[in-house]
DNA sequence: CAAGAATCCTGTCAGC
DNA sequence: TGCTGACAGGATTCTT
């Protein structure tokens, strides 16, 4: 791992899965795949049948996000569906390139000599295929609540998805039913910047409330987009790695570092780690209520 | 029906 | 030095 990975191990959620989407674009789009293989039977879930084959010879057409799957349009009317777990990356190379990288999955060339390799070593991502008409349809897209930075995600939305909830609004929060694309990075951090307790039940979360929440939720996620997106040239770091950047959490990964809302404040021990649903979550128990 | 636990996996790191 | 075990967590599946 490299300097990037150097506080924690970066786990892509929306805004890195965002970044990622955007550099295959910038290397993908409108490229005929001349090359495609895939070299295990499985991630998650088996790889669907043909899939090297039904990809071979296609043009990509264009890309979309839905919380953290990239559908890659293809011109063959399908798309490809690709989760990238907790350990996936999209590795970009010269083509004609030497030794297979360690953990890579699937590998697509096209037909300007670019490589794409999907690299995944935790096995948690996932590939699949979808008629591009029915894209909503899949099973894996088919139940997700609404993208955060769309309209449709505002505080009567949220206030309407929290009522009744008894789980504590960590856990509502990280829901895909509820909101869909956030982890447990962003819930954290967001939660700190609404100054909402994650321990609070979820029902009890005020309409007021829940404004704030989205407003930080959308204002945490669109200034990590911004970071991904300012932080690369064309995507991709002199190493080949695809869409991944460094960004400043203001509480996750920051057990007993002071808390930036209360600063020297004799009352606030700092920033505390707690286990929810088995999970950390970091929070300041003073400045969030 | 809802909520929480178990599950998949492997690189990393603390402890002995 | 090298081994062992705990830990990280997204999303599904199972259990309560």
């Amino acid at each position: 791992m490299g300097p990037l990975y150097s506080v924690i191990c970066i786990m892509p959620e929306l805004p890195e899965v965002e970044t990622v989407m955007r550099g295959l674009q910038a290397v993908l789009e409108g490229r005929r795949l001349r090359y495609v293989h895939v070299h295990r039977p499985d991630l998650r879930w088996p790889f669907p049948a043909g899939l090297a084959s039904q990809m071979t010879g296609a043009t990509v057409v264009g890309f979309r996000r839905r919380a953290k799957y990239i559908l890659m349009r293809l011109d063959t009317g399908r798309s490809v569906l690709i989760h990238l777990g907790m350990s996936g990356r999209m590795l970009i190379r010269p083509s004609g390139a030497n030794d297979l990288p360690a953990h890579e999955h699937m590998t697509l060339e096209t037909d300007d000599g670019t490589t794409v390799g999907f690299v995944d070593p935790r096995r948690f991502g996932s590939v699949d295929l979808v008629e591009t008409q029915n894209e909503a349809t899949h099973r894996l897209l088919a139940g997700l609540g609404a993208e955060p930075l769309e309209g449709r995600f505002d505080t009567a939305y949220l206030a309407a998805a929290l009522a009744g909830k008894r789980t504590p609004i960590k856990a509502a929060l990280l829901d895909q039913r509820v909101v869909a694309g956030l982890g447990n990075i962003y819930v954290c951090d967001a939660l700190f910047r609404a100054g909402v307790a994650p321990t609070r039940q979820a029902a009890s979360v005020s309409v007021t409330e829940s404004g704030r929440l989205v407003h930080e939720i959308k204002a945490t996620l669109t200034e990590a987009i911004a970071v991904g997106g300012s932080s690369l040239r064309d995507y991709v770091q002199p190493d080949g790695e695809l869409g991944y950047f460094q960004h400043a959490w203001k509480v996750y990964g920051r057990e007993g570092e002071p808390c930036a809302t209360c600063p020297g404040a004799p009352d606030c021990a700092g920033i505390s780690r707690i286990v929810q649903s088995g999970r950390s979550t970091f929070y300041c128990p003073r400045a969030q209520r």
